[in-house]
RNA sequence: GCGGAAUUGGUGAAGUGGUUAACACGCCGGAUUGUGGCUCCGGUAUGCGUGGGUUCGAUCCCCACAUUUCGCCCCA
């Protein structure tokens, strides 16, 4: 038997129509916030995701799938969204006109990592990006709009961890004083953490492993290493966040994974049982810098990418999500009605009528509960005794009513009573 | 990439080194010769993740691999 790849899965079922719903929910909030589609290529060339996202970080060195083409062009599977849709605004000159320009785009990433709970090799992201705007209140918008959706799609208990990068400038500054506060402190930290001392120091302080000891407690903050214009700009974001109602916490802790973002960047945490370690159900920041390095003009920009997986895996602890009822389910046993069912349902069809009927050859017994388990709302029940006189039975499966109805009428009264 | 656990029909699962692999749900058929959801009867794994090995004999013991899962790393 051939078997789906590693770290891929089938969407099928219960989870389809989690899938749908969720697709449908992000249809509509994008709608109402005001972003326009966007979908960009799957595989990009190699070195947009190793300039953008980072040579060094993990998701680059180690997790993409980078291939040949025929043509010998190297190319990756793309692991992210953002430096897709920052490399379209720059291809296609969206910076000429209107700014900012507000984008969403919903579709699969590829990372070669160990699959889990929540965790796969082909996984789905949507996210947002509004590019060509500074305003804090963008950033508020950027919080709460996956914010409130979620909501929407049945999380309780969301919170919003965030915390400033500052500038570049403002960076570095703290690099040097937390390694200057490391340093004397090397021994005592674990493996992992002394060789990011040297290639990404930042990282160290959401390190699980330490997280507990009396180092990184009393590590510095990278809060009191902002110059005051960043200072000042975090203060505005929060302030609005405060207005909008969003319950956020400050995290002097977070960094992220990524090597582009810089001053706001943001996690959405749900508390949902079943997500266990993979908790972060949206995660984003700014960056300011991206456009510029990957040749545009210097544009400021911020956005979120949220794993669909996670959400349909959280949604499973909210409600269960139902199959749309049918609107009829037409039921035959011989040849001649067997026509009329074809034919029937072909015209209810058209009319903008969900119709559906067996296909197997099965007893009428059985066209009953097939009836049921696809919840149709009305029966029509073919018989050739009433199809000779121009008769056709409708059972109202609620009521259980049943009547017989004129051929020549039949849509009419499907329609209105459906 | 590192460590642990798991893998038996469509589903939930019991089970044993030895003729036909429990039970339940579901599904199909029948009782009800064309009006169901209750009840009763019958059917439903040439098969116990894959490949080797030990054995007279393996679903069961051993090894490898695959997949899933938990933790680490990392991340959505």
């Amino acid at each position: 038997m051939i078997t789906k790849p590693k770290g891929t899965y089938d969407v099928i079922e219960s989870d389809a129509l989690k899938l749908q719903k969720i697709n449908r929910v992000i249809e509509y909030y994008c709608e109402f916030y005001n972003y326009d589609f966007i979908r960009t290529p799957i595989f990009e060339s190699r070195d947009l995701f190793h300039r953008t996202v980072g040579e060094e970080t993990d998701i680059v060195s180690k997790e993409t799938y980078d291939f040949k083409d025929r043509s010998d062009r190297d190319l990756t599977l793309r692991p992210e969204g953002t430096a897709g849709v920052v490399r379209s605004f720059i291809e296609n000159k969206m910076y000429g006109s209107n700014m900012p320009r507000k984008l969403f785009y919903n579709g699969t990433m590829y990372r070669y990592e160990r699959p889990g709970n929540g965790r796969n090799r082909e996984f789905t992201q949507f996210g947002v990006e509004i590019l060509g705007s500074n305003d804090p209140i963008v950033d508020a918008e950027v919080i709460s709009m996956p914010y409130r959706l979620f909501e929407e799609l049945g999380f309780k208990d969301l919170n919003v961890k965030l915390n400033n990068l500052g500038s570049k400038e403002d960076r570095e500054n703290y690099k040097t004083a937390l390694k200057e506060y490391l340093n004397p402190h090397l021994e005592e930290l674990c493996e992992d953490c002394k060789r990011r001392f040297n290639t990404n120091p930042l990282r160290i302080l959401d390190c699980k492993v330490d997280n507990d000891s009396e180092v990184l407690k009393n590590v510095p903050s990278i809060l009191d290493y902002q110059s005051e214009e960043s200072q000042k700009r975090f203060k505005k974001v929060l302030e609005y966040l405060n207005y909008l109602d969003i319950d956020y916490e400050v995290d002097d802790k977070i960094v992220r994974g990524l090597d582009y973002y810089d001053y706001t960047v943001f996690e959405i945490v749900s508390s949902a049982e079943v997500l266990g370690g993979a908790s972060t159900i949206a995660a984003g920041g700014r960056y300011n810098n991206l456009v510029e390095k990957l040749g545009g003009p210097s544009t400021p920009c911020i956005g979120f990418a949220s794993g669909l997986e996670r959400i349909m895996l959280a949604m499973d602890e909210f409600e269960t999500t139902k199959k749309r009822p049918l609107n009829c389910y037409i039921m035959y046993i011989n040849e001649e009605e067997k026509i009329k069912a074809l034919t029937l349902a072909q015209d209810l069809r058209l009319s903008g009528v969900a119709v559906d009927y067996d296909t197997t050859g099965r007893s009428l017994k059985s066209q009953f509960k097939e009836a049921d388990r696809m919840h149709a709302e009305l029966l029509v029940i073919l018989n050739s005794e009433d199809l000779k006189k121009g008769l056709i039975t409708v059972k109202d499966n609620m009521t259980k009513e049943e009547v017989k109805i004129d051929e020549n009428e039949i849509i009419d009264y499907i329609i209105s009573n459906g």
